[in-house]
DNA sequence: TGTACATCAGTGAACGCGCGTTCACTGATGTAC
DNA sequence: TGTACATCAGTGAACGCGCGTTCACTGATGTAC
């Protein structure tokens, strides 16, 4: 009956007087806006462009442009948490305790730089500006598909690490930070910063150096 | 005409028709700018606003905006640099040649902190966006007293471990950019990303189990 | 079963804002004679 | 020493742009009777 709208980046060609699904429609035209040019480009006007609906059509499914900027970045999460999950699923099942902890942990971190050179514009737009996702709340709209987001993924690991042996208990606390900073640095050197011309395309490798510094300073 | 318009350095009230030095005015404009906003609070009208002059004034002494923005980062970056050689000239010099080495390496990271901390409008306005200063140029705008820029003081600083036989020589060649990112990432998540409210006032704590982890894992 | 009606998703038009940049100008200044 | 003149730093006015957000509306839809 109703969802014969256009759908993604088409012109309007609306026939029903009603869309159908306008805060999704609004949400994937803003994920897709994030995907190529970040957060700054999540332009709440130019999302109902490509919704085929007037600007403030927007305001019965998001009370502000921020509102529509923070759904959008709850999807980046989720889709850098899913990232970081399929890097974690290309770990071997036969390993060892020491080694299945190490390579898990390794894998985190490929994911994340790997997502982060891949889906740029949804990095940016899901590790800037300050919207923290602390422990304590779970919302999973940025979690991925395990259920966890990516700063529980790296504390499970991280857990691991200890339960393996490989980290004295006593550094435990607070690693995630040092781990975390060390691979989302080097992302944005390249990615935003004075690096893109001197790495780019050296990156995955610049990243396993570091994360050999990483596995050996924790 | 009312002068009499809030500012920041000083009010217009020029009397001559000519400024005196409006080149240096706008710079100091934008350098001021960019300190209490970052990068994008480096906008070309405000500037001239700020030196009491009329826009398009500007083009005399800058092609675009965007012209103007690089000699603030070029500024920016100095300053990067002039607090990490402060924190340099705090190292003891009575120090053994491998304690020194060591103290002078945290010592380059805690000052690129400290910068990131208290000036993080100009850190970020230095360290974002692809204007990459590789090693063999030297831009003395970018540079700090000692007429090193930061990657160059780092790079000085990780050849004295190496001398001080305190890092594998194999290892040196790009170890840059593990420590750079390590520091680099930090600031980013605190400053700009998920982790100001978690974080915060711990940074320069945190920062130097960081600076622990760098040095154990080169 | 049909019909009246309230709901509320999307429309149409307009705001005020600030930006970077352009054009033709004007008049203080330094210099050549 | 005075004077004519070219230079060019800053003026005045305007442009087109796109943004987020507001208001009063309209008419398709689902529901209650």
């Amino acid at each position: 009956m109703t969802e014969t709208t256009a759908k993604k980046a088409r012109p309007p060609a609306r026939t029903t007087y009603r869309h159908g699904d306008l805060r999704r429609a609004l949400l994937e035209a803003g994920i897709a806006l994030a995907r190529s040019g970040g957060p700054d480009a999540v332009v709440l006007r130019e999302a109902t462009r490509q919704a085929g609906v007037v600007p403030n059509a927007a305001y019965r499914h998001f009370g502000s442009r921020d509102e529509l900027l923070r759904a959008v970045r709850a999807a980046a999460l989720s889709a850098s948490a899913a990232a970081m999950e399929a890097e974690l699923a290309t770990v071997p099942a036969d390993l060892s305790t020491g080694d299945a902890a190490r390579a898990r942990l390794r894998a985190i971190g490929t994911g994340y730089l790997r997502f982060a050179q891949a889906e740029t514009g949804l990095f940016r737009t899901a590790y800037s500006a300050s919207d923290d996702f602390g422990n304590p709340v779970a919302d999973p709209a940025r979690a991925g598909p395990s259920g966890l987001n990516p700063f529980q993924l790296l504390g499970a690991s991280l857990d691991q690490m200890v339960a393996a042996g490989l980290m004295p208990p006593e550094r435990r606390p607070g690693a995630e930070f040092l781990a975390w900073s060390a691979v989302h640095g080097l992302a944005m050197l390249v990615l935003d910063g004075p690096l893109g011309g001197v790495l780019g395309a050296q990156m995955q490798a610049v990243g396993q150096r570091l994360l050999d510094m990483v596995e050996r300073g924790l």
